[in-house]
DNA sequence: TGCAAAATAGAACGAGCGTTCTATTTTTTC
DNA sequence: GAAAAAATAGAACGCTCGTTCTATTTTGCA
């Protein structure tokens, strides 16, 4: 069995886009235009990081890399397309940090506690950097758009992947078959979003052992 | 014994205010000063819930309540202390609609009971209106100042409460004594913090019954 | 090397922002 | 009811924003 892309893989077409861009899909065009784009979304993307999709201004990106508001601006024809590429970004660079390693781990219980682990040291980054699945929900969670569905599709891509990774632990019978995996999942994202509400914004140190204290205890819990 | 109020009681005097804003605190003042700006309070209060404290802005506040912008502005002097007001005003609410009522439950796991069912309560609406302890959070998280410190002082006052509660609840031997309060309370946190945003940003239903489950497990798990 | 296409710069736009200043109206006090 | 104090309005400010338009430079391909 090849290895399974944890995206949808729907990223294609998606909406006619009556502006012109530079080219984004196509590779055999010119490369000039990708590489800068890809030096914009990474500073997009360490921007947003701090201070929110929101906070996300052209002026500031062109500050930081060096070019002119237009010559940013016309990489992707609107700030919703800067926001929508940056969250891909941040899809991509999850995958290959949270999900990929875990899949040399063996399926049930090594490779859910491969993810969470994973999960854990990217979230002790991002107390640092800030999380944009985090803010970004609290952002767009009242402001309907292509934004918010494309932050709604990748985190929705990734908690299933997380629940398929519950279900697949108890079907190699590391965990009890009566648990739900809809359940042990949403507990685990709370342990998540407490590690990064209270280390970053309250400051408290001990929030990290205390998330991987809280895996643990669920873990135990449903033993076989 | 009185009843003990959740603040920490400091919020009187803090920092000289060199803008000269409508009267305040000293009661004996006029009255319709403190009328409008209460109403003004009230309306910012519903704004930042839908779109947080970093999206209310003087001029909608002046539209929603039909006043003048420079009318609005005057009763607080700069947009800060129009956030710290709105932050103050929460806190109060969720004060009198989670903390107080479950006074009236006995000490030790009915009184943590009541407190959570509040919480869930208040939360349950908040899918709808939004959380400014949640949305607040993630906008102050990196932007020190004088909002930051009036929202983390109010979380911290709560998490302070909880842990007690938890505590009592242990002291009148309804939970094992071995349980650490500070563990117990962060993992209610998450499952509030899960609940918010699944609900709310994912529009998930069932996040509801989810986090009223995981409630339950920690109090089974902690049983004496 | 030359030419078309793409990438980038620069200036300008209209709008919204928080804030300030100066009247004017309303409210309280005597 | 008059005087003082407070509340409110209205216009204007400097700033930043996303976006548009028009040149100009750079790039890739024949």
């Amino acid at each position: 069995m090849t290895v399974r892309h944890i995206t949808s893989g729907s990223s294609a077409g998606a909406v006619a886009n009556a502006h012109r861009t530079t080219d984004d899909g196509s590779s055999r065009t010119l490369i000039k235009g990708r590489q800068t784009k890809a030096t914009i979304v990474d500073a997009a993307l360490g921007l947003a990081s701090q201070i929110g999709l929101e906070g996300l201004s052209i002026g500031a990106l062109a500050e930081v890399t060096g070019m002119s508001k237009s010559g940013v601006f016309a990489h992707f024809g609107s700030r919703e397309e800067l926001q929508i590429s940056v969250i891909r970004e941040y899809h991509d660079r999850f995958e290959s940090e949270v999900f990929y390693p875990a899949l040399s781990c063996k399926r049930g219980l090594p490779r859910l506690q491969s993810l969470f682990d994973n999960w854990m040291q990217r979230t002790s980054t991002e107390i640092d950097s800030g999380c944009i699945y985090i803010s970004g929900a609290v952002e767009f969670d009242d402001r309907p758009g292509l934004v918010r569905d494309a932050l709604a599709s990748s985190v929705n891509t990734w908690q299933n992947a997380l629940q398929r990774a519950v279900a697949q632990a108890q079907a190699e019978k590391h965990l009890n078959a009566q648990a739900d995996p809809l359940q042990v999942a949403f507990e685990i994202h709370g342990l998540i979003l407490a590690l990064h509400y209270e280390a970053r914004f309250l400051r408290n140190p001990g929030a990290v052992d205390r998330a991987r204290q809280g895996f643990n205890t669920i873990v135990a819990r449903n033993q076989p």
